[in-house]
RNA sequence: GGGGCGCUAGCUCAACGGGUAGAGCAGCUGACUCUUAAUCAGCCGGUUGGGGGUUCGAGUCCUCUGCGCCUCACCA
């Protein structure tokens, strides 16, 4: 038996392979002369012959007649077995478990009960299953098996298959709106000598035939900008992201990111794209704009309410942030609102921009349920959106809400070169960013105004699916190995 | 990384303040030619995540450790 340990269950499989082989049948045979998918097949009329192939759902075996059900991509099928149709190939169905896979050649009848039947005049093995799969009734519950082995997952629970599909067509939604809008979608790089454009830890890795250290990105905007100089007016790029952080509920160390960015648009223009977007590609994906999420009833359908950061903050915490305008006077105010014991996170040394940004997802974030922009963000938690005109404090920057999760985060894209050189050298002091001088030079060649956007596919499918945990939808979730 | 909870048969779950580890499904044997969580009878199946300890005796108590879930911190 070797190191190998088999279970007897295992071993029972592989003797009845054993035996198969010995009468000459390859259990793993190279062609399937399949004619119909199992969809296909319950649309034939009565009495014409059809083969269908697909894997061993259940057996139900009666002495001399036996019925199973076999499921291929597209359905399932009731498959029923006669000693007298099928003669001496009757006794080759004990050699039949559940989880293989087989072909049957046969025709459609109708039973008592009315279901739509194969009735097997032929059948093959096309591949047997060694290792038994999970109970037919509860199916797989245990949370680490089902992302460990997300293969039983989707066999098991149909829902879960139903949710990557969801995601399947959430992307090609997206993909089906921007293109219409005339967007050309490009492929970026993923391994970088300098990971910027947004606030991250990257992972880094060692380029041996350059011999030094390179990064995967952890943002698609400086690349996507840099094509916007180049003379694209409007791009976008759908790919994974890799952030060398913490896992939660709503973080996986690599998602998938959506970013566009379009010349001669500023964000309200970009705000009212998103607005017409997540409808279009929720309709798309499940044929509707109303859906249920954590237990209310989110209309995604257009206009969506508009607040200012300092609006949305005053009206949840009773703070103006405009009357406390640096850091140490923010953050005695909350204090002072606040009991002792919830001080603590409030205490840390940080900027002004970074303490309002705090209030809003931990008062406002979670309270906002239905569609919901929130517009004009400070300067220094903004480093590569423009200014507003009449506050040089805040940027011309939105984020919108949906289910208390935020989704999308857009702005005005700062295209003065000086401006974003000198947010760049703060941004590095606060160990926020680090500038990216390659960027930065292609900038000073000019680049036209422009309105980005950046959307977390995966928080949008959780949205769409109704899901808690952001590894719920992702199909191999970030996991610890195993030993 | 900190704190809380969990891990028992292939799967889903039991086992009360320590006292012989059980059930259903799956599997095997037998009966059964329209069942669909088929039914009936019998059987097989375990290093209770892993190591150490306390005890006459540990799934249960202590300790170290692995993995997962929740939560907090960094972030989207």
């Amino acid at each position: 038996m070797g190191r190998l340990r088999l279970s007897g269950l295992k071993q029972e499989r592989i003797d009845k392979l054993t035996t198969l082989r010995e009468k000459g049948i390859d259990p793993y045979p190279a062609r399937v002369s399949r004619t119909h998918t199992i969809a296909q097949a319950l649309n034939l009329p009565l009495n014409e012959a059809g083969v269908v192939a697909g894997r061993v759902m259940a057996i139900r075996s009666f002495g001399k007649t036996c019925f199973m059900n076999i499921k291929d991509g597209s359905g399932k099928i009731q498959l029923h077995f006669r000693g007298d149709n099928i003669g001496e190939g009757y006794g080759l169905l004990s050699a039949i478990d559940i989880g293989d896979f087989i072909s049957a050649k046969g025709k459609l009848f109708n039973t008592k009960t009315g279901e739509k039947t194969l009735a097997v005049e032929e059948f093959s093995f096309i591949s047997k299953s060694l290792s038994p799969l999970p109970e037919k009734w509860h199916g797989l519950s245990d949370i680490e098996k089902r992302y460990r082995q997300r293969y039983l997952d989707l066999i098991s629970n149909p829902r879960v298959k139903e949710i990557f599909e969801i995601r399947t067509k959430v992307i090609s939604g997206i993909r089906r709106f921007l293109d219409g809008k005339g967007f050309l979608e490009v492929e970026t790089t993923t391994l970088l000598p300098v990971a910027s454009g947004a606030a991250a830890t990257p992972f880094s890795t060692y380029y041996q035939a350059l011999g030094r250290n390179f990064y995967l990105r952890i943002a698609l905007e400086l690349y996507l900008k840099r094509l916007i100089i180049g003379g694209w007016d409007k791009v976008y790029e759908i790919g994974k992201v890799f952030r060398n952080e913490g896992i939660s509920l709503k973080h996986n160390p690599e998602f998938t990111l959506l970013e566009s960015y379009e010349a001669y648009a500023d964000y309200q223009d970009v705000a009212g794209m998103v607005e017409e977007m997540i409808p279009s590609v929720c309709e798309h994906a499940l044929g509707t704009t109303k859906i249920d999420y954590g237990g209310s009833v989110i209309d995604l359908s257009p206009p969506w309410r508009r607040l200012t950061l300092k609006e949305a903050i005053h009206n949840k915490c009773g703070i103006d942030i405009g009357e406390y305008p640096d850091a140490d006077s923010l953050r005695r105010v909350i204090m002072s609102k606040l009991s002792p014991s919830d001080w603590q996170i409030w205490e840390e040394e940080v900027s002004w921009g970074k303490l309002t940004d705090r209030l809003l997802s931990t008062y406002v974030e979670p309270c906002l349920i239905q569609p919901t922009f929130i517009l004009d963000y400070p300067v220094d938690v903004s480093p590569l959106a423009k200014r507003k005109r009449e506050d040089p404090k805040l940027t011309e920057r939105f984020e919108v809400f949906i289910g208390g999760m935020e989704i999308a985060n857009a702005f005005s894209e700062l295209n003065d070169p000086l401006d974003q050189r000198e947010r760049f050298s703060q941004a590095l002091h606060d160990e926020e960013e680090i500038p990216d001088e390659d960027f930065m030079e292609a900038l000073e060649y000019g680049m036209p105004p422009a309105g980005g956007l950046g959307i977390g596919i995966d928080r949008l499918v959780m949205l769409f699916t109704n899901q808690t945990s952001i590894r719920e939808v992702i199909l191999f979730p970030q996991l610890r190995e195993k030993d």
